[in-house]
RNA sequence: GGAGGGUUGCCUGAGUGGACGAAAGGGGCGGCCUCGAAAGCCGUUGUGGCCUCCGGGUCACCGUGGGUUCAAAUCCCACACCCUCCGCCA
């Protein structure tokens, strides 16, 4: 959520870093905002003037009833009552305008960074960087695509997974289950030692709706959640939302932040309008484990927390000997919540494509506003807001097809990095059978 | 799912419809004392909104949302969460 006060004072910069967004309909969104703003402060102002008034009254009826005096009591309750009944009906207004204007800043996205740069979509992102790639030093026995590489070996079974759950599920199962088991305790035990160590967090995996509200799932995007409606409950996208929330309504000490959670979570997605993309395969799924790095931080914090979540995600994919490329995401890419986002693709030989498996952003204060986050700076009144960034340690779901097809050998079989060693006991290679 | 007990400030904990933004103690911070410290003593210590002639003024917040009343931490209703027991389960 933006700030209403900037928006008011700062308009014209508040509307032109919205424009770079190309999201047209903002603009109305905006001056929308600033309207009802207008109107809620001068209710409030009046509505506060008549319960002064009020509360003086009152307080003249106690001192009047312990003296005895009843009939000036009575009168100035009557008189009180009479303000009551314009103070409920301003109340009300109150209650309306200032939920209208909720709703609204809600609905507004959160200012692109300055230094991300324009653009109007996927298309404009800007590559920062190529890394191990060579579009010639791939083997014909690399050019299979994962479903089948996966059929073949027995690692994925696709057809049972529809007859399970339907469409858009996987179910693993021998070494590809194994293997993604492995893939999530190397990023655990990675994020959470040394001297920088994140914590691990296993978080719920049904939320409420005030949880899905803080990172900017809902109101908007409710199409793109499971809901269990008995319960009011929301099945999580991403170890975002927990994350956010943990310390939701809460005030941290400047001298505790950077505060850094790493997380395993399943997350499930609707992915309505998207029917008939992707259908093969682990690439898009209704639900997939993710390993996610959050944190709360200063504003001054923020860039080196981005950057560190960055290198680490990368030290994955590079120790697991997948060639990957860095997007700065274009203002007409970036994410609903985000100022600022670099994704992480790595090239799957099999599918000839690049895939997205970690995107990690920067959203300022605005999710923090929205979930009511704040510090306390070290020796000075007040509280701030606190900014929260988070980035997928690694999508298993996209990693999984990059690596079975890029470590195919031309006797089928699939030679798994050494770094998931340790976690594989003793299997070093899937072959058929 | 059933029965009972709870929810007050940083913590513990009091609170009879009116003097309660809230006793008391602890903790924190500042000061006095001291060579220094402990002890003791004194002072101070929540968050937000709106307005501001920047001195301050005012409103809200005692789990959440409603209601009663001139007036609610206090009374009524609903809900959420926590604890104990039973049931069920991993």
């Amino acid at each position: 959520m933006l700030d209403i006060r900037r928006i008011r004072t700062d308009f014209d910069d508040v509307l032109a870093a919205l424009a770079r967004r190309g999201d047209t309909a903002t603009e109305a969104e905006l001056r929308r905002a600033l309207v009802l703003d207008e109107r809620l402060r001068k209710l409030v102002a009046e509505r506060d003037e008549l319960r002064g008034r009020i509360n003086a009254l009152s307080k003249q009826v106690g001192t009047l009833r312990r003296e005895g005096k009843t009939t000036e009591a009575e009168q100035i309750q009557e008189e009180s009552r009479l303000l009551g009944e314009r103070e409920s009906t301003l109340a009300a207004e109150f209650e309306d305008i200032s939920g209208l204007l909720r709703d609204t800043l809600l609905r507004i996205p959160n200012l692109p960074a300055p230094e991300a740069p324009d653009g109007d979509g996927a298309e404009d992102n800007v590559v920062r960087e190529i890394v191990g790639f060579d579009p010639e030093a791939y083997g014909d026995h690399q050019r299979v695509p994962h479903w089948e590489i996966g059929a073949e070996l027995g690692i994925l079974d696709t057809e049972r997974a529809a007859k399970i759950s339907g469409s858009m599920f996987v179910l693993y199962r021998g070494a590809g289950a194994r293997l993604l088991r492995a893939l999530t305790q190397l990023a655990l035990d990675r994020h959470t030692s040394g001297t920088d160590a994140y914590e691990e967090i296993r978080p719920p995996s049904l939320v409420r709706t005030d949880t899905m509200i803080a990172t900017g799932q809902l109101p908007k995007f409710a199409d793109d959640a499971y809901k269990v409606e008995r319960d009011d409950l929301w099945l999580i996208p991403t170890a975002e939302a927990p994350l956010t929330s943990m310390h939701r309504d809460e005030i941290l000490e400047e001298a505790d932040l950077p505060r850094r959670f790493t997380a395993y979570t399943p997350c499930f997605r609707r992915e309505a309008g998207s029917a008939g993309a992707d259908t093969r395969g682990t690439l898009r799924t209704h639900e997939f484990d993710k390993v996610e790095l959050f944190a709360y931080c200063t504003p001054d914090q923020a860039s080196a927390v981005h950057q560190d979540m960055l290198t680490r995600a990368l030290a994955i994919i590079s120790d697991l000997g997948l060639a990957y490329r860095i997007l700065d995401l274009c203002t007409g890419d970036l994410g609903f919540s985000s100022a600022r986002t670099f994704d992480l693709e790595v090239y799957a030989p099999g599918c000839d494509r690049w895939l997205e498996v970690s995107s990690v952003s920067w959203f300022s204060d605005y999710q923090a506003r929205r979930a009511n986050v704040r510090y306390r700076p070290s020796g000075a009144k007040g509280t701030e807001l606190c900014h929260t960034l988070n980035g997928s340690a690694m999508a298993w779901s996209r990693i999984w097809p990059a690596i079975v097809e890029t470590h195919r050998q031309p006797d089928g079989s699939v030679r798994l990095p050494e770094v998931l060693h340790p976690y594989l006991g003793g299997v070093t290679a899937i072959h058929r059978g």
